[in-house]
DNA sequence: AGAGAATTTGAGGATACCCTCAAGTTGAGG
DNA sequence: CCTCAACTTGAGGGTATCCTCAAATTCTCT
């Protein structure tokens, strides 16, 4: 992409796809605290490697970020394009809890705190406007309660990231529940119109 | 309290006693997994000394425990003790809440998994009945949803623990907030009475 | 006070993970 | 095939925490 890019050698080539295979796999079930020698072992390199190509956990974490901003991405397009705001937003809604819930590491960085470099965060940001306007829609659509703010969806998120942590292993369900309740709460009192 | 317990010697119960109340320290400001070697160095005894009182962080842990529910058992009894149903959940909500913020031990133990032994588990177990209660008083009332089950309590411990976790340092009122948005999806729909 | 049991002590071995770097291996261009 | 820069390796030093145990200390009782 950038300038900058050396071309790699070809075994370092493959190694670094090695690793970010194993990296997307340890992170995913283990989340972003993972051992890093378990990643290195899984992609059938020595530690030394993986410090090569990715000098901190961070880097390597970042590495596989895009992907799943990606399919991020996807939900939030998905979302805008829904004709019926307050569906756009519901859909939205699961469809990022439903990333998190398949990918422990998405889930704890999301959780607990954003705090990735220059790249990752800015896409970050602009994923964070864009579900303000699928918020704002919904608002307008007189159908969210005109009082929700985008630092609430924060706190939703980190809300049911717990959830999904303590309860994905025994019943998958639940964070789908709580998000019912939320939503309960999120509907606007009454009228439709202003 | 039971038959088997030995007298403590003088210097021992002393020990003892500096242990919880560094543990109670330790645990409310750094949550459960803060070092064992933290506690001793406030209680002023060696390690080895809190590991003879202690064989475990679990014991030492539940050793402490029944303080906090005694808090809790309060916040039940003044909740069950409301005559507006809806207004005793609301509070047993929050009162459960701010015993969270204030204690990262306690809301970390509560959000985690209480893998608490015997005497400690029991306790919880009465609290969770007395908490079933105050649901069903409230659902009575027809101000709750009828749908609320006590399983959808653990789940909304679980969510505002971490928003509480994430918060409390910087912005302390956001799991009000979070209990508002929930409280407004808890509540029934229409009629009041069947 | 003196004896003996109860208690304390803290150095140190064990574990888990981090990260580095000197020496060895390998791919790519000549 | 040969060379050398690129790459890999894994032992090993660092840190943080856990937990143990033999020796030293302190309480209690007579």
């Amino acid at each position: 992409m950038a300038a900058g890019t050396k071309p790699l050698r070809a075994d370092a080539a493959r190694n670094r796809d090695k690793l970010l295979a194993a990296a997307t796999q340890v992170f995913g079930e283990r989340g972003m605290n993972a051992p890093l020698e378990e990643i290195a072992r899984r992609a059938g390199v020595s530690i030394g490697t993986l410090y090569n190509h990715f000098p901190t956990r961070d880097a390597l974490f970042e590495a596989i970020f895009p992907d799943r901003l990606a399919a991020l991405d996807r939900v939030i397009d998905s979302a805008l394009a829904d004709p019926d705001p307050w569906h756009g937003l519901v859909s939205f809604l699961e469809g990022l809890f439903a990333l998190q819930a398949q990918d422990r590491g998405l889930n704890d960085a999301v959780a607990a705190q954003w705090r990735l470099t220059a790249e990752a965060s800015a896409a970050c940001t602009r994923g964070f406007e864009q579900a303000g306007q699928i918020i704002e829609r919904a608002k307008r659509s007189g159908r969210l309660r005109p009082d929700f703010e985008p630092q609430d969806l924060v706190t939703l998120v980190w809300a049911v990231s717990q959830v999904i942590r303590e309860s994905i292993d025994t019943a998958p369900d639940t964070w789908r529940r709580c998000l019912d309740l939320f939503l309960d709460g999120l509907r606007a009192p009454e009228s439709s119109t202003t």
